[in-house]
DNA sequence: CGCACGCATGGGG
DNA sequence: GCCCCATGCGTGC
């Protein structure tokens, strides 16, 4: 902690806005900030935030009160001060720490004390907060925007929502409650983790087998503990100094308490703790995952990875573990001969090590020894990336891992090569060969590195292994893998080929299962063409030409004119192109700023936050490897190269189609619940469009000059009269957030492909205008306006409805079919998806493989 | 003698 | 100057 100064220690000025006192000489420490740092406060209301009065002094008429379910107390839950002091109930509502606690105290695991899970909370919340805050930042290179619930994204209050409405069932830590309630977190930094783990366990109290039994020990420090999504680093590389602070406080970190409860673990200094290089941070929080997974049994939380040192890639068969990471997430130890720590591979496979330590110059060099086994397992080298994530209920620990191999440019093929050894599931094709290496050169950076200089000379120390800062940058880089905002990620989504989808209705809203999960497709324009047919324009991979195609075509992610056979004239590329630049502007206007801006401007839907996040999760799931959601494909992946380990982009999260475990309509997993939340805003967005499109319609305004903006301009129907769809005027989601942070799907929308690497200095290339629109959205809005246009030469009205989607390939009729669904299955019969943009990608079945 | 174990060393941040 | 951690290396089996 000490060493937290930073921004915002930079004024004088108390941290709180609502108080203009000055620090005193030694500020006092508050809620971290997203920087990672911890907000610095002055006597007076670091007193308040110590003692969970803060909100209420400072907040008492803001936005975010809820009442526990539990006792009734009022907790502020709209900021990130209070980020810590509630928990999210698996039935909604939440619950104040205190009486998260006492549950918390019932659980099974009492190996781990509850503290820890206060700590894991708290560590969650600094996380999300962290988390939050980039991507509300947006400017930086996170790498999964998220969408932000319709909640002001520039505000930690979103956060804060976005636990509330997640279906957590972390303990929270509550500061207010005693301050130290119960956390001990010796090392405040990290502990937090477990914390929505331990929920789990209570409920869960069989553990799963393997039981890991990471306890959730520690505090350590992981900043990033918690979870948060994985994958990824955390964009900023600072500290999470926040941690500790959020530790101490909320958890209540009682130092001596904790010292104890620790097995008499040495306690770091808190210089340690707070050092945990970004890295190691999770991004994605485990409300995030639930959320998203939806399911219960699976959260996972990643923590930390660590590449391979020749050491540990080496026969002896120990693997150094960051101190830090080693003190967080997994068990406290207090012999230097540790324990046996259970651990599952990507594939399954339950591996146990000795997790223990050496005294070292008055500190300890943990490692987990017998590694050799699992490492030859995963054919892991010095260089290549180990990621050990928790799985919760439970607590299992996961361990994937990501191969840097060099080489492996050449060996892509080999997904085992590839990528992580977590499995990503997603077809690889969806991202193209060439982006594909470009991401991986980019992407892990250090890996990069390290091939070359291990090339150039194996000292160690210098290269491969790469220094810290080194580790650091990779992380950095990987947060701008991947850059896809749920919606657009759902746009991805499609049924698998031949699938009939199911119908499940959601809360008043119809949603198509699918068995299989769904596949990623090659992004494709839905239109109705003139005579009222829908069709669907797809690009050849070759030669750039956009083809017309049945509606429900279904294409592999690569395609190409010689795939088409549905028009054997333009069934190869030297044949034209039936649409004229025009109309191919229309259709993807790629460049119109003020469609991205106004998506921007639309609100975002929570479902879409849980959306992103539960792809988080899947990702995670995914990394991890844990066969449950991803089957053990992590072969059959994509080759998603940036996809790093928790990586949760579509691809990512899918496995190949036809694999992967059936879905039943009650299914929970991850996937389905993506999917459901998909349609639901998919069905929003299409009311809503319709029922603008009918407004306008009625309007007759259609302005012919100025056909792009038309709809951006009213996003909102003002208009109620277009009444088709009532509910859903507000939502106007469409593309949700807006926020520059999202991400614009890179690929340039002339190749038709989504670029879910997307390099965000690229950005500018792709889409100028649109920067944080994402293509996808512009597309959608150019199709709007396209087939709107249409619509208002043709003289048709728009209904909407029915639109596209017979999965016959409608042909409704209507002519209009404004909207653009992405992703939309083919099917859809509903009629709610007008235009569907869907982006299809080769299911591995497809040929493209 | 070879292997493991565990501590020591020292570069680097 | 401290801490972390990769590796070296002594010791014991």
């Amino acid at each position: 902690m000490t060493s937290t100064s930073g921004a915002a220690s930079s004024s004088k000025i108390c941290f709180n806005s609502d108080c203009n006192d000055l620090k005193s000489e030694r500020p006092r420490k508050g809620w971290r900030l997203r920087t990672g740092e911890l907000a610095e406060l002055c006597d007076r209301c670091a007193c308040a935030f110590e003692e969970g009065r803060f909100c209420d002094t400072f907040h008492s008429k803001a936005s975010g009160w809820r009442n526990c379910e539990s006792c009734g107390k009022r907790v502020h839950c709209g900021c990130i001060v209070s980020f810590n002091a509630f928990t999210l109930l698996d039935a909604g509502g939440i619950e104040c720490l205190a009486c998260a606690r006492k549950n918390v105290v019932l659980a099974p695991n009492s190996s781990w004390p509850p503290l820890l899970f206060h700590s894991s909370l708290s560590e969650r919340f600094k996380d999300y907060s962290a988390k939050g805050w980039s991507q509300l930042a947006g400017s930086g290179p996170v790498p999964w925007r998220l969408s932000i619930p319709s909640l002001e994204k520039t505000k930690i209050e979103d956060f804060s929502e976005r636990l509330m409405n997640g279906p957590l069932k972390l303990g929270a830590p509550d500061i207010l409650e005693n301050g130290n309630a119960g956390i001990n977190c010796e090392e405040p930094p990290s502990s937090c983790l477990t914390k929505s783990q331990q929920p789990s366990l209570k409920e869960e109290p069989s553990n799963p087998p393997f039981g890991l039994a990471v306890p959730y020990t520690s505090p350590g420090d992981a900043n990033g503990q918690i979870g948060v999504s994985g994958t990824h680093l955390r964009p900023n590389p600072q500290p999470p100094l926040a941690k500790q602070l959020h530790s101490n406080l909320h958890n209540g970190l009682d130092s001596s308490s904790e010292t104890q409860i620790r097995n008499g673990r040495p306690r770091p200094d808190g210089r340690g703790r707070n050092q945990l290089f970004p890295r190691y941070w999770p991004r994605f929080t485990n409300q995030d995952l639930q959320q998203i997974s939806g399911d219960s049994n699976s959260i996972i939380t990643p923590l930390f990875e660590k590449m391979l040192s020749a050491s540990d890639a080496g026969r002896i068969g120990r693997l150094v573990l960051p101190k830090k990471c080693a003190e967080a997430y997994f068990p406290a130890i207090s012999q230097p001969e540790g324990l046996p720590l259970k651990v599952q591979d990507s594939k399954g496979k339950e591996w146990i090590f000795q997790f223990r330590f050496w005294p070292n110059n008055n500190s300890r060099m943990y490692v987990l020894e017998g590694v050799t086994p699992c490492i030859q397992n995963m054919q892991l080298q010095a260089g290549d990336v180990v990621t050990f994530s928790r799985l919760e209920p439970g607590g299992k620990l996961v361990m994937g891992f990501r191969k840097a191999s060099t080489a492996s440019a050449t060996e892509q093929d080999n997904e085992a090569k590839n990528s992580s050894g977590v499995s990503m599931h997603g077809d690889a094709e969806m991202a193209d060969p060439t982006s594909w290496s470009k991401v991986d050169k980019s992407g892990y950076i250090a890996k990069e590195a390290l091939g070359t200089k291990l090339a150039a000379s194996r000292k160690r120390k210098n290269s491969m292994l790469g220094s810290k800062s080194k580790r650091l940058r990779i992380d950095t880089k990987d947060l701008i893998e991947l850059k896809l905002t749920w919606e657009e990620a759902q746009g991805l989504l499609r049924p698998p080929p031949n699938h009939v989808p199911s119908v499940v209705v959601i809360e008043g809203f119809e949603f198509e299962e699918y068995e299989d999960a769904p596949i990623l497709g090659k992004p494709t324009i839905f239109a109705t063409d003139n005579s009222g047919e829908k069709i669907q324009w797809a690009q050849c991979e070759d030669c750039f030409k956009w083809r017309r195609l049945p509606s429900n075509a279904l294409l592999p992610s690569k395609w190409i004119c010689s795939s088409n056979s549905w028009d054997p004239e333009r069934s190869f590329c030297l044949a034209p192109q039936e649409l004229t630049t025009e109309q191919l502007e229309d259709l993807l206007p790629h460049c119109n700023p003020a469609a991205s801006k106004k998506m921007k401007a639309a609100k975002r839907e929570p479902e879409n936050v849980d959306a992103l996040e539960g792809l988080d999760t899947l990702a995670n799931l995914a990394i991890l490897g844990e066969g449950e959601a991803l089957p053990a494909s992590s072969q059959a992946t994509t080759k998603h190269p940036r996809h790093r380990p928790g990586c949760s982009c579509i691809v990512c999260i899918q496995p190949p189609s036809g694999k992967g475990p059936k879905h039943k309509q009650t299914c929970t997993c991850n996937v389905c619940q993506t999917v459901k939340r998909r349609f639901r805003t998919l069905m929003l967005r299409r009311e809503k469009k319709q029922s603008q499109k009918e407004a306008e319609t009625t309007c007759k305004k259609p302005q012919p000059s100025l056909p792009d903006k038309v709809l951006d301009d009213d996003p909102v129907p003002r208009t109620n009269a277009g009444n088709s769809s009532p509910n859903v005027k507000k939502v106007v989601s469409e593309g949700s957030d807006n926020d520059p942070n999202r991400v614009k799907s890179s690929t340039s929308p002339f190749k038709g492909q989504i670029d879910l690497n997307i390099q965000p200095e690229r950005e500018e290339e792709l889409s100028p205008g649109a920067d944080s629109g994402s293509m996808m959205r512009l597309i959608q809005d150019a199709t709007e306006r396209y087939l709107r246009q249409q619509m208002l030469s043709s003289g048709g009205n728009s209904n909407s409805d029915a639109t596209q989607t017979p999965p016959g390939g409608g042909s409704e009729g209507e002519k209009i079919s404004s909207s653009v669904n992405l992703g939309s299955s083919h099917r859809d019969s509903d009629r709610d998806h007008p235009t569907v943009f869907s982006i299809k990608t080769s299911a591995p079945s497809s040929a493209t493989g």
